[in-house]
Order: structure tokens, then C-alpha cells, then sequence
DNA sequence: TGCACCCATTGAAATGCATCAAGCCAGCGC
DNA sequence: GCGCTGGCTTGATGCATTTCAATGGGTGCA
């Protein structure tokens, strides 16, 4: 399985679109929104097959980013936004006294960038964590078809909208939640991501490193370390590096207390 | 002042807009958008004016809130946004475990409600911290008019974009912050939202209890209690009850390390 | 093959905040 | 006035997580 993915990282033309199965990705570099797997977990859910091709128009494929590339920086001009649609891309910003503060991880079908419209200015950076492509949205293209798409403003206000309670339910989990909840509520925030794209909810390798899921959940790495051993030692998670399986999703769900959804 | 406040609490159909001025409070009713003295840190800015009457026409005044009414619920349908004009809204979400997580202050000006788009329905309730008016923006009605009027529309992602930065800055706050940073990250953040209103941005009466300011900060009431009385003995903060004076704004700053910004 | 580097794990000690507990003060109804 | 209640303050103690420190394992490169 791990085999798979580096080989498919070294062949960056053709794991544009998810490279998830053991044989040869066969994706096409410039598929469009209609072809594209993502599509129901994406921008153009909810469009008319029509006004996916106006979509798609606007849509512009670049080259894949390689791991450890920045798709923006904080700071930049805001001109798009951008629809993830392989690799995993972490949004961070840094505070003042030079820290990192991990704000978001982006799967595919997943949207990120829309905290710089306020500012016309991003208001974090954004990196990737391995190989991944990305379908960038002109914000100013996105706005004047959105004005022709009652449909399309209506579902880009939810996915803003989803961003700010997905943000707030970060914010509840910082506040009140152990280390064991928290890591827990993000091991099935994670799973659930996963199934929502046909992938294993029980079993997956955790694009991000343990310093940056530290670093999200408010914890240092030696606590997010130690949780996952008495995890481990518990039979609830199964954890070797980055490879995770949930043994027992009902205890995991026990100790996240926080109803994970995913729609 | 206070005393003034007081007397504005009683006559709720006076103290509609905002009353800050020790004189009877001569504000109408029913102030439409076009001389609104919030107009420019509200909704209609970067509106023509013909098109802040488009706007008025379907923005809805009703009667004020009184200390503890709820503008809405957690799950309730989602139909409108709502503007403050006057007093405070504490919106808040209950967890699973029953205990209550305050996600924002909305002072005059602000507007709130933006979370219940994504599902329809609200994602936390909305309460009022004292004798409080609203604009209530029927969503529909909102979504027609910025198709008609792609300013509107681009003020309204950015709102929403406001909505979700200002988020991040409080995940990053409960992330990495001392109880001492973040009661004075708040302080300086309300004094600056004060300033924004031509109100006093070192002396002001706090509209939240200790307890809805620990809740909010991810602290208990006690540390929330003992960060007053310090930041007091230093002279740094001038705390009586619930009135507050910034005595010393860089040193303030200086703890907050979080730069807070006002546009 | 071996070195260097980064990431991850584990242990021991330190600490900031929560918890528990008691007391104070203001407002309010009786 | 009296006693009640709720919000706020202050002190003593405990604990979860951080901090400091050392070690191991994987990966890339010479």
C-alpha cells in the first residue's frame, strides 16, 4: 500500500486525481470537473451538468506541488481559492513570536484559501505534506459566475459557512478537551474524510507528521507521542509511524465524546 | 455612565441604535440602513446608496432583546443573519457533556449567524447579554439581492471571511496562550471593536460575566478572577466589577503579543 | 557503508491551571 | 432591616501537560 504511493509520487503527471488503487493510476492530468471522482464532495456539488461546465471553465490545473511546496504564503495576494484534489496540504499560520500554528489539513475534494478574501490578502500559508494537486479557483471569475449561479453562491456560502463551524468545533476542542480527546476526535475526523472518498475509515497513513498534529491540537509532540501508545496499549488504535488502524471505534468514539460528522 | 445605561435599559423602544451619549437617547425606531450611525462597520459598506435602499428594503427591525432572550438555537432553522445595533449577543454551542462553549461576542455592528448556513441550521445559539436590538437579514432575501448586487455579494464573503480569520486567531490563542495572554488579547480586542464605534478604547464596561469570558478563553472563572487582579496589581488593568480601564496599553500589548487589529 | 538529520518515543521533573473550598459583596424580595 | 442568591475573589492542593533530556529508528546522501 505505502509501496503504492511512492511509486505514484514519483510519477507526478499521473496521480493527479486520487491515486488510490494498486494498480497503475490511469488519470487523466486534465481531467475536468465533470469526469473528476471529487465531484460530489466538491465545488460542483449540487450544479446542473451545464453549469459544471462553466465551472470547469474558470478551473485552472496546475502542475502538482511537490511535498514541502507552498501553495501561498501569508500575506500573499489573495486571487483564488483552491480545491485539493490529491496529496494532503496543511494550512498554518505564524504567530508573532515565530511559532507555528497549524490552522487546517486539506484532503482532496476539500476547498481551502477562503480566509483571505477579507483582506484580499491570505491570511495564513498553506504547504503541502506530500505530492499533491490542486485545481485553482480565480476568486474574481468564481464571484462573477457565482452572480450567473444562484446555485453556485448558495454552495459556496455553505463551504464558507462549513469552514467557520468546523472552526468552531477546533475551538471547543481546545477549550474543554483532554489530549486523549482531542486526538482522538482528530483520528476520526480523519477516518471519516477518508470514507467519505470510498477510502478504508479504519485503516490509513496520517499524511501529517506528529509535530504538526501537536501543533493543531494545541499539544507538544512527546504528549501527542504518549497518547498514542496508551492508545495503542489499550487496543483502541494500532499505530506504527504514520500507519494507523482503529481497532475499536466505539471506544475511540467513547473518548472523543464530540459527534464526528461527515457529509 | 452606567446610570445612563441604566435608564436606557428601561425604555427599549428609545435605545434601539446605539446610545452612548449621556443625553435621552433620540434614536428612531425604525433608523433604516441609509442613516444608520453603524452603516460603515455594517453591511452596507461599499454600497451605493441606491443600493443600501435595496438592502433596507428587506432588512426586518423588530422588537429588542431583552438580558437573556435568545435570537436563536442551536438546530433551529436557518433563515436570516442578524446585525447588532445595540447591546451584546454571545453566541454558544452546548457539548456533548452538556457544558457550554462560547464562540464569540457580537457587538453593535457585527453580524452573526453566518454558521447555519452550511446545514441549514444553526450550529450554536444566540443569546442576548443585556437589552440588545437586531437587524434580522432574511437569508433568501440576501442571496437574491447579491446576485443583483455583486458589491453586496463580495461584502458578504467577506464577512464570512472575517468570520473564519477571527476564529483562527482565537484557535491560535487557546493553542499557545498563557491565561495572562488571552484575557489580554480580549481586552485589547473589545477596546478596539470599541474604538471602531467612536466609544472609549480604555475605559468600558464589560457585557460578559467572568464566567462567559473563561468559557470563552478556555480558562475557569477563578484564573480568569486571578489574571484580573493581577494585571490590576501591576497597573496595568483598573478592574471594578465589570468596568475596566486600560491604564497601560503598551505593557497590555506587550502581553498579548498578538497584534489585534481593527478595520 | 556510514554519517547526519529528522522524527518519534520514553522517562523524570517542573509548572500552570483546574479543582475544591471558603468568604466577600451587591442586589433584591420579603 | 434581614436573609437570600448569584457573581466575584482569594487561598490551598492536585493533576494533566509541558519541559528537559536521552535514546532509537528511518531516510537521504556522500
Amino acid at each position: 500500500m505505502q509501496a503504492v504511493r511512492e511509486e505514484c509520487m514519483t510519477i507526478p503527471v499521473e496521480q493527479v486525481s486520487e491515486c488510490t488503487t494498486p494498480r497503475r493510476c490511469t488519470h487523466d492530468y486534465q481531467v475536468s470537473c465533470q469526469n473528476c471522482r471529487l465531484g460530489s464532495i466538491c465545488l460542483p456539488l449540487a450544479l446542473e451538468s451545464d453549469d459544471i461546465v462553466e465551472l470547469d471553465n474558470i478551473v485552472q490545473r496546475g502542475r502538482p506541488l511537490q511535498k514541502g511546496d507552498h501553495l501561498y504564503r501569508e500575506a500573499d495576494e489573495f486571487t483564488s481559492v483552491y480545491a485539493v484534489r490529491s496529496g494532503t496540504i496543511k494550512a498554518y499560520r505564524v504567530t508573532d513570536d515565530g511559532r507555528e500554528q497549524v490552522t487546517g489539513f486539506y484532503f482532496p475534494g476539500e476547498v481551502l484559501g477562503m480566509d483571505g478574501i477579507s483582506k484580499n490578502a491570505h491570511a495564513c500559508s498553506a504547504k503541502a505534506l506530500e505530492t499533491a494537486a490542486v485545481c485553482e479557483i480565480p476568486f474574481s471569475s468564481l464571484e462573477q459566475l457565482s452572480v450567473q449561479l444562484p446555485n453556485l453562491q448558495r454552495h459556496f456560502f455553505q463551504l464558507m459557512s462549513r469552514e467557520i463551524t468546523e472552526d468552531q468545533q477546533l475551538i471547543t476542542l481546545l477549550s474543554k478537551n483532554t489530549a486523549e480527546e482531542r486526538i482522538a476526535a482528530l483520528m476520526l475526523s480523519v477516518s471519516s474524510r477518508n470514507a467519505r472518498r470510498k477510502l478504508s475509515a479504519t485503516q490509513f497513513r496520517l499524511p501529517m507528521s506528529r509535530i504538526d498534529i501537536g501543533n493543531y491540537l494545541g499539544l507538544t509532540v512527546e504528549t501527542v507521542s504518549r497518547v498514542f501508545s496508551r492508545l495503542q496499549k489499550l487496543d483502541i488504535l494500532r499505530v506504527s509511524n504514520k500507519e494507523i488502524e482503529i481497532v475499536d471505534v466505539a471506544k475511540l468514539q467513547d473518548i472523543a465524546k464530540v459527534i464526528i460528522e461527515d457529509n
